[in-house]
DNA sequence: TTGCTCCTCACGTCACGTGAGGTGGC
DNA sequence: TTGCTCCTCACGTCACGTGAGGTGGC
């Protein structure tokens, strides 16, 4: 080690302490210096790295870049060649990296809290209960189905449906839902969905000033709602039965649909058995 | 395989078609069914996975808790002790990560715009001409700085002034800056600093209506400011001696500083012989 | 039958992480 | 001298990715 050296060490940071700085461990940096991306301003006779604060500016880059997805190789192939314009480019390309994370950032939230909320709702919710409960208007996706009861009809309607989203940019965190009309009061052999929906969220339909979107939204009602929580699918046409007595024998007009939602799905339940799910249906 | 197999796997999607649906490779499909996070709502006896419509959603949640870095370990575990309450908790840590990725990604976003600024301004910077410049106020965090002009100290004053950066939760994406008394007009063996800054984008002052930080910030006055660009660090106590004299010249009063900043650095321009120092004194 | 997709198995890769064993500065 | 930190080297790991070679459904 000579004189310009020792002096020189004096002001820097050994591997443990410019680790500590940049919030990593000594290994990434061996890493780095190994692959030839990032590698200490000096490096003495006996192997002793040496980094100076200076490079810390374009360590912090180098993780940003790679927390943005980009690769290591990549990011050392701009490090190679580097110059102002292509320092531009990137920035402006990882700029857009950022907005997609955004967005999909701002999706998972959106789908967080109307996960929580549903959640919620199905922990303290008793099954075979009726009970009578006010709810706003909402919005949705509404697909027509007039396919049979078999699982094959039903699983390509609800692809058709989600696709169908998708293509006007709607991605629900909402379970789909199903409609049976109130003419047609299921029974064991008679359970049958006229419609598909997706209920969407404030931030599905408030960012989109989409006029695509605004004019396939239907709308469920405001109002006083009969619901009822059902365990599993077994059986649950008798629960139907139960609404549509339950509204007859308080003089209840209905409206022209049952609702069918899912409240707690295989995120929270092992098996359709365990499901929750709600049936409403609209009283006035 | 049985009637019933035949009859579902009509209504079911291969690896490949599911995969598409997900916007992942086959293999991810392969490597979650052999950890045993997620598999095939059908296995045949040949061995072909079925996925079903309804494993959709839980696919995604994977994804979005694997974006979230979770480990699929983590998830696995999740998943097989899955219940309500533990999804409204999860839910709960996740949303907590989210707003962390997104206070980075807003910081990223403010890098990549200031940085962009400082690089266009570096491209067409002419070194060696002497121009007035009109600038609006800024805001800056100051550091004083006693020590002398080796290595040594500034480095040491450099990180002092960081860490209490970091203290008052500044993260800046400006480069440090040195400020030089115009009363002591650099010369090949004088040329120290009296003060380091941090200059503050608008997000990093506006976020914070913190006390703490808005007692700490000092503002360079707006103005006029008779600017100079000078390549590397050689021979740079020239270029103060040519603005003062430019001033002096022209008539004009001085700030009690000049400011130095670098605009481009180590990121886009490799060795410090290469870097675009602006060097500005306040005239009026 | 052709072409496409499915499968398993082995090995590769990317970005480190983890000791093991040895040296070096205050 | 003790204790801490530094180094290299080899191997492990996480989440897949990539063929290789073979089978299977329309």
């Amino acid at each position: 080690m000579n004189k310009i050296q020792k002096k020189n060490t004096y002001s820097h940071f050994t591997t443990g302490e410019f680790a500590k700085l940049c919030n990593v461990k000594k290994q990434t940096l061996f890493h780095y210096d190994d692959i030839g991306i990032f590698s200490p301003e000096i490096k003495t006779n006996n192997g002793y790295r040496y980094y100076s604060y200076r490079q810390l500016e374009i360590f912090s880059v180098i993780s940003m870049l790679k927390d943005l997805n980009m690769p290591l190789k990549d990011i050392k192939k701009y490090l190679d060649n580097r110059n102002p314009k292509a320092l531009i480019d990137l920035l402006n390309e990882q700029e857009k990296e950022i907005n997609k994370k955004m967005e999909e950032l701002e999706w998972m939230k959106g789908f967080i809290n109307t996960k929580t909320q549903l959640t919620k709702a199905g922990l303290s919710a008793k099954s075979g209960e009726i009970y009578i409960e006010k709810s706003k208007k909402e919005y949705m996706i509404v697909s027509d189905y007039k396919g049979s009861e078999n699982e094959k009809d039903i699983a390509a309607a609800i692809i058709k449906h989600l696709n169908f989203c998708h293509s006007v940019d709607v991605y629900s965190a909402h379970t789909i839902g199903g409609m049976i009309p109130t003419t047609q009061i299921p029974e064991d052999l008679n359970y049958n969905y006229s419609h598909f929906y997706t209920k969407l969220s404030k931030t599905d339909y408030s960012h989109s000033s989409d006029t695509n979107l605004s004019s396939v939204i239907s709308i469920k009602p405001a109002g006083n709602y009969a619901v009822i929580y059902h365990k599993g699918y077994d059986g649950i046409y008798n629960d139907y039965q139960n609404l549509a007595e339950y509204t007859k024998k308080h003089g209840l007009n209905i409206g022209p649909y049952f609702y069918e939602d899912i409240i707690l799905d295989e995120l929270s339940m092992k098996g359709w058995e365990n499901y929750v799910i709600k049936l409403s249906l609209l009283v006035y």
